[in-house]
DNA sequence: ATGGTGGCGGGACAATTGTCCCGTTATTTA
DNA sequence: TAAATAACGGGACAATTGTCCCGCCACCAT
């Protein structure tokens, strides 16, 4: 859910203190700030050194779709560079970001002589192709209730809040079926979640579900 | 929808007849031929020549979601390469198909050593988040009408028809859902499709209807 | 303090989709 | 040919999810 990528860190911090160093800048970003545009052409691709972005696409009928949440040395920029169209969806702050910023130009030269860069990027890639698609896969054939589940379990391992909006645009439901599916939850203590591999206690489930309800 | 690309088919063309020749095999499959399982390891990267498969996850509960069909120059096997996984998915063949079949160990030096190699890769990978997102993001959003329609202009536009359940497994529906809503596009004449973009005259959508509907 | 205002939770109902199952039609086999 | 059997479409109902809207509460300004 919250993807992040220590080998890119590291070779962003390279980035800064090598030859190239005078074309990688650094910004920060507040909470709130969109700092890619959906259907914008865009020259540079961002690696995020602090904070947590989301990535969604905005559909006509005003919907959001979050497909990612990015963290610490996620890469964002870099489809669009590689395949020079504009930008397939926002990129917004959801905390204070700091992000390396590189002109795309920087990163295709990177990519074509720098194989150890090279090679990152394609596992990640191809890392995000094969999440993208077991998500896709998951919440497309379980109910939401395994999907919010599953969710609320990721983010208490991996330390993180979304806020219920986000997370409702993360699962594609809208924050009414959000809140009652929460509700459900409590009341069913989580009983029925076979075939899942979902085992928690009650005391766990409640301390997950506590966080969006007082 | 079905994927082709072109540039793969040349490159593995050139591929049979260059230095690494005795590497490089051609395989055939009958329709219905699951030549790669979910889980396995595998250790050869395909590259179809001529025909078309469906790439598919089956979840727990028996349920499958198709999250591709791959034509003419896909390659797959290629995430597992790359990430020294498992298979994520079942790569059947639904026509006869041919395929190049390279071991990954050749696939991974390919992309160290052949520039251009190594950048059709990164662009069908880019390609394929791209449009995993959109395809994710639209399905989430709209309601199965809309999807269904959009694939059977697809399907027209490509000159390619697939099965009930297979285009039923693509959506995420079950085949009832399907046939029901096959039968109100028709009563419907296809009205109300505001916001989408999808224009067609009443004969195109009977056109497009009628085959699944003898 | 009092009235306004905006966010939030949830009730009630509508729309969408899945499940179960039965009757029809095609297909196979004796 | 006739019986058995397998595919298929769709009716009826259940479950899931969305939409609309109302009331509660916190916060703000007068």
């Amino acid at each position: 859910m919250l993807r992040t990528n220590q080998a890119f860190l590291s070779c962003a911090e390279r980035l800064q203190t090598g030859e190239h160093a005078r074309q990688v800048t650094v910004k920060t970003f507040e909470p709130g700030a969109r700092f890619i545009r959906q259907g914008e052409q865009i020259h540079f691709v961002y690696i995020i050194r602090e904070g947590i972005t989301k990535c969604y696409i905005r559909e006509d009928n005003g919907k959001d779709y979050i497909f990612e949440f990015l963290g610490k040395g996620e890469i964002t920029g870099e489809l669009e560079a590689i395949r020079k169209t504009p930008s397939l969806c926002n990129i917004e702050a959801i905390t204070p970001v700091t992000a390396y910023v590189l002109p795309g130009v920087l990163f295709l030269q990177l990519m074509g002589t720098d194989s150890d860069f090279n090679r990152i990027v394609v596992e990640e890639l191809a890392t995000r192709i094969a999440q993208t698609c077991i998500r896709a896969s998951y919440q497309q054939i379980y109910p939401i209730e395994y999907a919010l589940l599953r969710l609320l379990m990721l983010q208490a391992d991996q330390q993180v809040f979304f806020s219920k909006k986000d997370i409702a645009d993360y699962l594609a439901i809208t924050v009414r079926s959000f809140n009652r599916t929460i509700r459900q939850l409590r009341e069913k203590g989580a009983i029925g979640m076979d075939g899942l591999h979902l085992d928690l206690s009650r005391k766990e489930l409640d301390n997950l579900l506590k966080r969006y309800d007082v």
